[in-house]
DNA sequence: AATTTTGTATGCTATATAACATAGTTACGC
DNA sequence: GCGTAACTATGTTATATAGCATACAAAATT
């Protein structure tokens, strides 16, 4: 049954939620949450348009990004499973400022904004729940501003492979290979370079030792060198 | 007398935070708050320091900032009278990551951020308050992080005097001239670049008949222009 | 008032990185 | 399975901007 279904994942993968809500709340969360399958690289939505729904990550992999000048592109943010997003330019009573798209397929929930703004101004754990989330997003890209723009491009690269790291992992199997593949363009955007200039370093850490790269898989052979290249770089 | 003095203040210049609050909350902000008083370029918090308190800028201005590589500094954020800060890094349950200094002689106000919490947790008017506050806040700083890495150096100039035009305005006598006086640095370090490019720059804009300047003040000639260049350089 | 320090201005040089070009390689649709 | 498109790789050139040097002006300190 499909209820079931929906209540199976958010007891199991939005737990975080979940565990703040009333009995009465748990209810409503089930009958007004959506869940959407997205294929690869398709968009969720897109700078611009009006917030309407909080999205909840069930499985895949989602980026947020900014189009800028000249059909450059900047990844901004990387959500993973059990992340919230969408739901920033809602609460500040705005269109959104950023667009959203899987990188892989992914399955998504959603649930009305309105209803999420309802239910925070009567739940206080809730409340604070995104301010937590929000305080620590921009953290980051207050971090990320002084990263993007003052690091070189080694240290660029070496941040995004660590910031890759960080949200996704290793493998389970080696404990060594980034558990997720991404195109050199997004690469490139994560890190504020050409495409040519990912591969041309990502060539260079490979000639260094530091990583292995067999297409897609980058595996990590030297970390602490590549955390010591995006600190100092 | 001293309380009095607070509660005109709380009222008038915070009186944004100030109408959400019930009796008991005014009388635990009035009981609360303490006065302090900085004199111009003097530190007020610093990166990796335990977040205590709530700000609000009473009067004067405040820059947020970061220390970056290599000596080099990125202003992040400024502070208008009226604005509260500090509160991020103790919500997100971190030390700074910013640092926060005045740029002329300001009186600030502090409220113990235990209290703030306190307050929040039981004031669901509050808690939006400081929902809405962080998502405009977090909307910028992602903004921030394209104009600063993909906008050219005329661009990320003339995006910094609009910054300063949008956050203090012009002088009430002729409308023209930016209410804030700030050393090239400063403006340097607002837009990621060079003190030397500043000023070239900065030059550059009063052969084009864009700007005057006169020492740190800088008279907006053709505002149209500067967003024009603001927007697509 | 004299002296030091700090800020502003401008020219020259070096360099990191974008832009462009070309080619090989892999993935994908028919 | 073949042809086309997308992706990866690498070399070369162009250029925006940092870095450095020098000079002058203004402000602060003695």
């Amino acid at each position: 049954m499909i209820k079931s279904t929906i209540e199976k994942i958010l007891t199991e993968e939005l737990a975080e939620i979940w565990a703040l809500l009333t009995n009465d709340e748990k209810r409503l969360l089930i009958d007004n949450f959506t869940i959407h399958h997205y294929k690869k690289n398709q968009i969720i939505y897109a700078e611009k348009e009006e917030p309407e729904y909080l999205w909840a990550l069930i499985d895949g992999k989602v980026k947020k990004y900014k189009d800028g000048v000249g059909g450059r592109v900047q990844i901004i943010r990387l959500i993973n499973p059990g992340q919230y997003f969408g739901y920033r330019a809602y609460f500040a009573g705005e269109p959104y400022v950023s667009s959203a798209a899987t990188l892989e397929p992914s399955t998504l929930g959603t649930l009305p904004m309105a209803l999420v703004e309802e239910m925070i101004s009567k739940n206080n754990g809730l409340a604070m729940f995104f301010i937590h989330e929000l305080s620590r997003n921009l953290g980051n890209s207050d971090t990320k501003i002084v990263n993007l723009t003052q690091k070189h491009i080694r240290g660029r690269l070496a941040e995004a492979l660590i910031v890759l790291l960080d949200n996704y992992g290793y493998e389970e199997d080696d404990n060594m290979t980034l558990k997720i593949y991404m195109a050199r363009e997004d690469l490139a955007n994560l890190s504020n370079m050409t495409t040519s200039n990912a591969i041309r370093t990502l060539s260079n850490f490979v000639s260094e030792k530091i990583i292995v790269v067999d297409g897609r898989k980058i595996k990590i052979l030297n970390e602490p060198m590549l955390r010591k290249i995006s600190k100092f770089g």
